[in-house]
DNA sequence: ACCGCCGGGTGCC
DNA sequence: ACCGCCGGGTGCC
């Protein structure tokens, strides 16, 4: 979700998406020595989803006077149990959202809050509701939540010591206090119980989107160009996304959810205020759907923006002879190479000999790219990563020229020893020697480095295994020859443990395994011990469990500027944002509690509550009756011959079990699905590739729901219904029914239809104009388009026919036939909507009839991109066919909807499961006009 | 006076 | 805390 997307011009049907998240404010709480072993409260993992609210109740916070943490009237606050308090082993501490601490509950309170606290029986929220001035106690409003099976022991526990809690407020205590109506913290006129705002989903992504870029792809003006080392010409939709995140690198505005009032700075979600401005995240999220450009547009960044929008100061190398280094720099060794230290920052990760070093730096740098280009080692997944090195000759028969390359680091060794400068050494690849060449001086200069800005130079990358050669690649590939970029890649047994060396460097290359084991390897993990100058988290979707020791270690390490490059951004839930926007350090959800009492519950409260008018019950349940009900609607539109077929739909069992009931579901989805109708997927929102049907009826990609699935367990749930999800239980179901070449035979006598009417008044009459003329005459329905042949046969056209059923030869020979310009070739090619791939070219035709609207607006571009597109010299008239009135005019009207979210800033590309389920109620009321 | 009352000292858990 | 509580000073009216 929360992703922007901005196509091609052509709109929905684009091939490429670049979006970029955004947000603000650095928490820099956690000092350094906490990251090892921090527990982690939050990380155990009880289901808060499940958590219902028991009540309220009133108390008191005391000895505030002892205490700086200081809130707000209406303030959130949070409740802690302080166990080896001397002075009363049930004492409750109460914090503001910076953590500070305000006070401590009454010890008379704390006595059954310790006890619930400690059983977990009830998790504990407060909200301060007046009295913020007070010198020493406030009053304090509580809530209780928790599983409905411990509210009685949570109720009896207060009451054994007098005190009775008061029930929860119907429908208004949904996640209390997070503003995001009202949008402020004012004074509080609060009763009792608390003014609960429900923020719904829609208000919370508009709050979102507020951090969002908002780029256009026709704004030229945001565009930059990459720095002159980049030996790249960035694309244009890479430059407009350096200069976004050049931008958010210096950014100076208030972080999302922070104002300005009265000269202090105010959360709005917690009410929380400070005098000193929180700090801005310098960063976001960069979601790159294609992976097109995200690493060179992240490179170009490092290389353009060290300080305030100046480039990074580097070395500028020239020489006929050099090497150039990238995963492994070597250094000048303690005192036995005579290097001239002030542009020499070559490290080296032992002392011992120079030979030695660069081979195990080197040891640390091929293997990742011979395993990438093995199947044996790329198809192990990440997890699978390990510490084990391969012998030292697989790795070298792997890659041919590896022993030259040795061979060649040795002597570039002693070409340092010679000259005394230890600038270049390692592996140059042969694009970059090549390049070298060119340039061709005798003389190496190099330019000095500018050392004068102070604070951290360096820039951490962490990647999947799988990728680490590709950066290494594409740092090579991209980099102009004479530049010298320190780069460390810290990887293998051998990596350096020194933070200082580590600091010297331009860039640090790691692994999300290397990360968690050093983090959790009682620390000598430098990674940790390093205030980064930028933190890049490549694939960042991997820190979605909060729960992961990569997460954890991922969290905390410390930078000026964060950076999550994702493909998949968000896969489905607001769940798995949280890890991310705890990573940019989005104040106040660092903490796991903060996140969910201010955004996720409020959320999924509101949804639930969305839905009590129009419930789940009565549509999605029936979710595939009423496609059903609506394909037939949508096939009468075109032909009544098209419904015959689907008869057993009407089938109206009245003593079905649950079992039987299922069963039919499915059936009918399979109907639905091989009648060639283009539905869609809830997962990605596109026309549905490799369908499959679960347990519960619904229908996803094949791929997309093992997503889910793999995510998920192991209690994956389907994304509409919440129902159990089993890989096993998932039905595959064909495209299209092959009813190619098995026309049937209709009993029926064949009968026009408006449509057919239509359509053969329009082609008779184009002949007339140009008999050469060629049209594509597109159905989602393979049937409609065989009942189309008779009357083209009987008018005497030529045609020829692409359906999904068709075997590829049939394909090719029928694409070939209709491209031809001889006379007597086709004029008139009859396709089915989803037929082929992106890739088919039939730009012989410049006309175009759509038989019947697709649900998904896209399906229907790509399909006049197939004749619209390069190589097209007229011009391309699309005529589409749709009745009056009808269900077809209704499903126009989403489709307009969608090209809306599609061409407007930040499309949901990746909706919570939630929107998604509203989105199809909205689409099916749209349908039959509720 | 093994009380009441007064008023100063004092104050979370 | 403009409270409560504690404990010392004090003691008819």
């Amino acid at each position: 979700m929360f992703s922007k997307n901005y196509g091609p011009s052509t709109g929905y049907g684009g091939n490429r998406t670049y979006s970029c998240y955004s947000s603000g404010d650095v928490d820099s709480a956690l000092g350094f020595e906490d990251f090892l072993y921090t527990d982690d409260t939050s990380g155990t993992d009880e289901d808060l989803d499940l958590f219902v609210l028991f009540g309220n109740l009133r108390g008191n916070v005391v000895g505030l006077r002892y205490y700086t943490g200081v809130v707000n009237n209406n303030e959130m606050v949070a409740l802690q149990r302080e166990p080896n308090n001397p002075y009363d082993k049930n004492a409750v501490k109460v914090n503001n959202v910076n953590g500070d601490q305000v006070g401590h509950i009454k010890k008379e309170l704390a006595a059954p809050l310790a006890y619930i606290i400690d059983n977990k029986l009830a998790r504990v929220e407060g909200i301060v509701p007046y009295g913020a001035k007070n010198a020493f106690t406030m009053p304090i409003q509580m809530s209780f939540w928790g599983k409905e099976e411990n509210k009685q022991a949570v109720l009896d526990r207060l009451k054994m010591h007098g005190f009775k809690m008061a029930p929860p407020l119907k429908g208004s205590e949904l996640g209390f206090g997070s503003n995001l109506l009202s949008g402020r913290a004012g004074p509080s006129y609060s009763a009792p119980g608390h003014t609960a705002v429900q923020m719904t989903t829609e208000q919370l992504k508009s709050e979102f989107d507020k951090l969002f870029e908002d780029l256009k792809e026709d704004d030229k003006t945001r565009e930059i160009q990459g720095p002159e080392v980049i030996g790249t010409q960035l694309l244009p939709h890479q430059k407009q996304a350096l200069a976004w995140m050049i931008l958010r690198e210096n950014n100076k505005e208030l972080p999302p959810f922070w104002e300005e009032r009265n000269n202090f700075f105010y959360n709005t979600l917690t009410n929380f205020a400070e005098k000193e401005r929180p700090e801005n995240v310098l960063g976001g999220i960069l979601a790159d759907d294609m992976g097109l450009g995200k690493t060179l547009t992240t490179i170009a960044l490092i290389l353009a923006n060290f300080h305030n929008g100046k480039p990074l100061p580097v070395e500028k190398i020239r020489c006929d002879q050099f090497y150039k280094v990238f995963g492994a720099t070597s250094v000048k060794n303690e005192g036995d190479l005579p290097v001239k230290d002030h542009n020499c920052n070559l490290e080296s990760s032992t002392s011992s000999g120079k030979s030695e070093t660069v081979q195990a730096q080197l040891s640390s740098f091929y293997p990742e790219r011979t395993k990438a280009k093995k199947p044996k080692y790329s198809e192990r997944s990440d997890s699978e990563e390990s510490e084990e090195w391969l012998p030292q000759e697989t790795r070298i028969e792997t890659k041919k020229d590896l022993p030259t390359t040795r061979k060649r680091s040795k002597a570039s060794c002693n070409f340092q020893e010679d000259t005394g400068f230890a600038s270049a050494l390692a592996a140059p690849s042969p694009a970059l020697k090549k390049k070298a060449k060119q340039k061709g001086t005798s003389s190496i200069q190099l330019a000095k480095r500018d050392d004068s800005e102070e604070g951290p130079r360096t820039t951490l990358i962490i990647c999947p295994l799988s990728v680490l050669s590709n950066w290494i690649d594409q740092l090579e590939q991209h980099i102009s020859p004479d530049v010298h970029l320190n780069l460390y890649v810290y990887y293998g047994p051998d990596r350096s443990k020194d933070p200082e060396l580590l600091s010297r460097q331009d860039i640090v290359l790691t692994t999300y395994n290397i990360l968690a084991s050093d983090y959790g390897s009682r620390g000598d993990s430098p990674l940790h011990k390093l205030k980064w100058l930028r933190v890049v988290l490549d694939e960042g979707h991997t820190i979605r469990n909060p729960n992961a020791l990569q997460t954890k270690a991922a969290l905390n390490l410390e930078a000026q500027r964060r950076w999550i490059l994702t493909g998949t951004p968000i896969q489905n839930s607001l769940k798995d944002l949280w890890s991310l926007l705890s990573f940019l350090k989005l104040k106040p959800f660092a903490d796991r509690e903060w996140w969910h009492r201010t955004i996720q519950r409020p959320v999924t409260m509101g949804d639930q509550a969305g839905l009590r008018y129009f419930s789940e019950g009565t549509v999605l349940a029936h979710y595939a009756d009423v496609l059903g009900v609506l394909l037939r609607l949508r096939q009468l539109c075109c032909h009544p011959h098209l419904c015959t077929n689907t008869s057993s739909f009407s089938g109206t069992g009245v003593n079905n079990t649950p079992e039987e009931l299922r069963e039919k579901l499915v059936n009918k989805m399979k109907l639905v699905l091989s009648s060639g109708s283009d539905e869609e997927c809830a997962v990605c929102l596109d026309s549905l590739t490799f369908p499959v049907i679960t347990h519960c009826a619904h229908v996803f990609c094949k791929p997309c729901i093992c997503e889910v699935i793999q995510s998920e367990q192991p209690n994956a749930k389907c994304p509409l219904c919440r129902n159990e999800l089993r890989l096993e239980h998932l039905v595959e179901c064909p495209l299209e029914e092959s009813d190619f070449e098995s026309v049937k035979k209709s009993d029926q006598e064949w009968i026009p239809s408006s449509k057919i009417n239509a359509l053969m008044h329009a082609l008779i009459q184009l002949r007339k104009e140009n008999p050469a003329v060629k049209c594509l005459i597109v159905s989602q329905f393979t049937t409609f388009l065989s009942l189309i042949e008779t009357p083209l046969r009987e008018s005497g056209f030529v045609f020829t026919r692409l359906d999904g059923s068709m075997p590829q030869k049939k394909r090719v020979e029928a694409i070939q036939c209709f491209q031809s310009s001889q006379a007597g070739s086709p004029t008139i090619m009859l396709l089915s909507l989803k037929a082929g791939g992106v890739g088919l070219n039939l730009t012989a035709a410049s006309r175009v009839f759509l038989m019947d609207p697709a649900w998904n607006p896209a399906a229907e571009d790509q399909c006049f991109d197939r004749c619209h597109r390069l190589g097209q010299k007229q011009a391309v008239v699309i005529t589409k066919f749709v009745v009056k009135n009808s269900v077809e005019e209704n499903m126009l009207s989403i489709q307009n909807k969608k090209r809306k979210l599609a061409a407007g800033a930040f499309a949901t590309k990746k909706p919570t499961a939630s929107e998604v389920k509203q989105t199809k109620i909205n689409e099916i009321k749209t349908l039959i006009d509720l």
